[in-house]
RNA sequence: GUGCCCAUAGCUCAGUUGGUUAGAGCGCCGGAUUGUGGUUCCGGAGGUCGCGGGUUCGAAUCCCGUUGGGCACCCCA
């Protein structure tokens, strides 16, 4: 009947999570949770699947495409949710006025894009997403800033640099020149700067928004500016002279900056960079994206900013935000690119060996004081030979097992074997539970 | 979604211009060592060469399709 064997397989884009990589996954979750709770941000959870029509038309027609999309059983017209921005508008808009402002949510859910698997970019990916809503204060722009930056340093990497600009930056330029209406095909080729060049830029810009040599010049020099912040803003600041808006923008960056430096965060950690451009279409103010210096090539691993107007198709009543997204998935796969995560194959630290099948109710017992203690343990399920239940705690890495036989039983005591270190200790049973703390909280 | 590259044992791969029973290392299982893992030695299991079709006397090898993976573009976490 091997005909009939179906062949086991995942969708393309789509992943099974071994527990060596579902435990480092869990851990990046709840450090995730703890920082955005730290900073008064509270959970919430909406539905996989919405009504089409809430879902459609709020990321440009790119993210149409890849909406995975199908009619359920009661013919209804539904789509899996392709981010976590759309589904909270929908959510704000229902529940706000219950909720009052500012309302801080944090939420980390999957999320499906049918779109091209890459290095990074999957099919189904978790998000974590945390967002003040109902004020346009700077404050909410700079603890995003924050939390960023606390996150990454709570998972342990230092090298990452927050990028900063606002959207209206660039608006003020393209106002001045009276090109405001082609704003996204001029964003689109600015941001290939660092890719292709200064040269390809312009020949790219005059061909899509058909502007002349010197537009196209000018709008390059505000993505040219390099360098410390404030400084970069002084240079930026006569390019936006008659714009309003490019001279609040101007303004808001300043205020974020200095005061996240003040803070301590450093300038090689935030760094302001007028070329960044990127981001939903919903963006209208501040916007992030926060890099991994060591591997640019794997995208932006936190990225966000600021909407004026969240939930508009949905209600009348005005919503501005400021929030961000951590790609927990990409920033797994960076991480087990360079090799940081610890390879462990289960949660158990001790290992109840079973020597005499008869003394299972003794084996349980002493796992079960362990985990009194705050220990995760666990009683080898046969009682086969030693050396082979040994061999399991070797492979799955956990450092100490337990021994017991006829000898122990009769002189009351247990043999702790430090698998890491391969020393034996013959101990009664009070001081195994404190020896046990003792090592595992030296490692 | 467009273009290009890839697919052989659980994993990483080798397999010569298509030519008999498809190999290695690691891992796994058993033994040396029936009260002690990670070292060493010995033995063993495991593959219809991703799947389907075609060309051929003969296909892992060539062609087409399909599924999955990677790279570039697009977009993005």
């Amino acid at each position: 009947m091997s005909n009939s064997i179906i062949k086991p397989q995942t969708l393309r884009g789509f992943r099974d999570f071994l527990p060596e990589m579902m435990i480092p996954r869990l851990q990046l979750i709840e450090q995730a949770r703890t920082v955005y709770s730290q900073y008064g941000f509270s959970p919430i959870d909406t539905p996989a699947l919405e009504y089409s029509n809430i879902l459609l038309g709020k990321g440009g027609d790119e993210s149409d495409k890849q909406l995975f999309r199908f009619i359920d059983q009661g013919d209804r017209d539904v789509a899996m949710r392709f981010d976590l921005t759309v589904p909270l508008a929908r959510f704000a808009a229902q529940h706000i006025p219950q909720l009052g402002t500012p309302f801080k949510r944090y939420h980390i859910a999957p999320v499906w894009r049918g779109e091209r698997p890459a290095r990074g970019r999957f099919r189904e990916f978790l998000q974590c997403d945390f967002d003040t809503i109902g004020t346009e204060s700077i404050a909410a722009d700079i603890e995003t800033v924050l939390v960023i930056h606390d996150l990454l340093h709570a998972i342990g990497l230092e090298n990452f640099t927050i990028h900063v600009n606002n959207r209206q930056l660039l608006n003020g330029v393209l106002e001045q020149h009276g090109l405001l209406e082609r704003t996204v095909p001029l964003l689109r080729a600015l941001d290939k700067l660092p890719k292709i060049g200064e040269e390809n830029v312009i020949a790219e810009m005059k061909q899509t928004a058909q502007v002349d040599h010197d537009q196209a010049k000018t709008i390059l020099q505000l993505a040219a500016l390099k360098g410390e912040a404030s400084s970069v803003l002084d240079q930026a600041r006569p390019l936006v002279a008659d714009s309003e808006r490019g001279q609040a923008a101007i303004e808001s960056l300043h205020r974020l900056t200095q005061t996240c430096f003040e803070i301590g965060i450093t300038g090689d950690q935030l760094h302001l960079d007028l070329s960044i451009a990127r981001g939903l279409d919903y963006y209208t103010g501040t916007i992030f994206e926060t890099f991994l210096n060591d591997l640019p090539g794997i995208g932006s691993i936190c990225s966000g900013g600021r909407y004026d107007d969240l939930a508009g198709l949905f209600t009348k009543q005005k919503l501005p935000g400021v929030g961000a997204s951590l790609g927990l998935d990409r920033l797994l796969a960076a991480l087990e690119e360079q090799g940081r995560l610890e390879a462990v194959g289960t949660t158990s630290q001790v290992l109840v060996t079973q020597f005499d099948a008869n003394h299972l109710a003794d084996y349980q017992k002493i796992s079960r004081q362990i985990h009194r203690a705050g220990i995760a343990s666990e009683v080898y399920p046969e009682a086969k030979a030693i050396g082979k239940q040994l061999k399991y705690a070797n492979k799955k890495r956990i450092p100490l097992a337990i021994i017991a036989g006829t000898q122990e039983f009769e002189n009351r005591n247990w043999q702790l074997k430090d698998l890491n270190q391969g020393r034996q200790l013959t101990l009664n049973e009070a001081d195994l539970i404190e020896k046990i703390r003792e090592i595992l909280s030296v490692t």
